[in-house]
DNA sequence: ACTATAAGATACGGGACCGTATCTAAGGAA
DNA sequence: TTCCTTAGATACGGTCCCGTATCTTATAGT
């Protein structure tokens, strides 16, 4: 109740501040733009501060318009995440190992680790610690669901082909070159650049698989 | 005011439920239940929900106790992390290497990944990436105020005495070992074993460094 | 143009925290 | 014992978010 029949006030709408409130959107659109603010708002707040309100309100919509189709901030983030998420398989040749390594960890930067993705992942592993359903959905939906294990696709394939030893593919070093990235992430953000990919392969992954390059160790 | 006068109502003080209110802390001993309910209170519910009502119930104690002396909950837990986090320096003799690696390792696995530092470390380090002067706060009064990096001493001991190729020793060898057991705690969360972390050094550090075991890589 | 559908605006009552003020009372020190 | 410091209990007014209900209206489909 309280003044229902208000018509024309003047005034377009809700929001002032933002945008000249252009038209209604619908389907995809709305759904797009909600995506990204939830994941704006987790990049900037964290998720446990993510509330459908600030999404609402970043989204430009109502909350009752959130609320139509999920039920939890979380939900919303997840689902933005899973569709964002590009994730090509890397897809190596046979006789460039350095250089299938080297293009599966930037694949996986690119993908991972540009400002909003990287805050949004981080955001969620953080909360996935405290939250084993959400660990477990988040690997499941997100990362498994999408490949996800870049430079473990590319070993394989060379030991397939005879090019590595297969003792040496132990999880440990399948790991080395996501951890490596992981651990740039965490302590400097901000993104490596090729040249520190390439140090990663050539001083740690390649010699873990016997592959060292004794000749010139770059500094 | 309201009802001031109630002197004596039967129950003694507070929450009934957990404990029978035994005597009134004060000083240190009531500063380091504080300290502990706030990385309890961290571990569980995140950085993005620990809030001054939620410390002050868990340890017990009253609001006013907590803004007597802190003013958020930001500061009781960083004060908390940096009193507790234990962290002697590696102490490496000079001719067994591998063995002064895992024990480094080993070091940082129990100062860091137990159960409940873990996860303070963890909701710290995501919060921390989206607010500058907390990471800035994280590393300079927690990290490197207290030695910090463990396999990196460890490598450079021993290149100082001649057994290891000081060319080898790049940032990102000396982060090898650290990444891997961060990853380890991020996709599996929960405590890597001795195994793991013997895994870490034979498969990934001692290559890196030119000490490949060529003889028997564990599966 | 007409109609169903979905978006948007608004208003609740309810709950959790905030930060502060105020008062009581316990524990130590003199 | 007496006194002083400090812990503890409680109550605010304020803000933010929850989840839902209600009503208006833009838009797509026919």
């Amino acid at each position: 109740m309280t003044d229902r029949k208000r018509t024309a006030e003047g005034d377009r709408g809700g929001a002032e501040g933002a945008g000249p409130r252009a038209k209604r959107r619908r389907g995809e659109e709305l759904i797009a733009a909600i995506h990204r603010a939830a994941m704006e708002e987790t990049a900037e707040h964290g998720m446990g501060r993510l509330t459908m309100e600030g999404i609402a309100r970043r989204a430009g919509t109502a909350k009752t318009s959130l609320y139509r189709r999920w039920s939890s901030p979380e939900d919303i983030v997840l689902e933005a995440l899973y569709r964002v998420y590009p994730m090509e398989e890397p897809s190596p040749g046979a006789d460039d190992l350095r250089g299938d390594l080297i293009a599966s960890l930037t694949l996986m930067r690119d993908a991972l680790m540009d400002s909003l993705h990287g805050k949004v992942m981080g955001a969620l592993l953080d909360e996935s610690t405290r939250r084993p359903e959400l660990h477990e959905r988040l690997y499941r939906e997100v990362f498994d669901a999408r490949g996800g294990r870049f430079t473990r696709t590319v070993l394989l394939h060379y030991a397939e082909h005879g090019r590595i030893d297969p003792a040496r593919l132990t999880p440990v070093v399948f790991d080395i070159g996501e951890a490596l990235l992981l651990k740039y992430g965490v302590d400097s953000f901000g993104i490596p650049d090729d040249d520190y990919i390439a140090a990663i392969v050539d001083q740690a992954i390649l010699p873990a698989v016997g592959h060292a390059p004794e000749g010139p160790p770059a500094g």
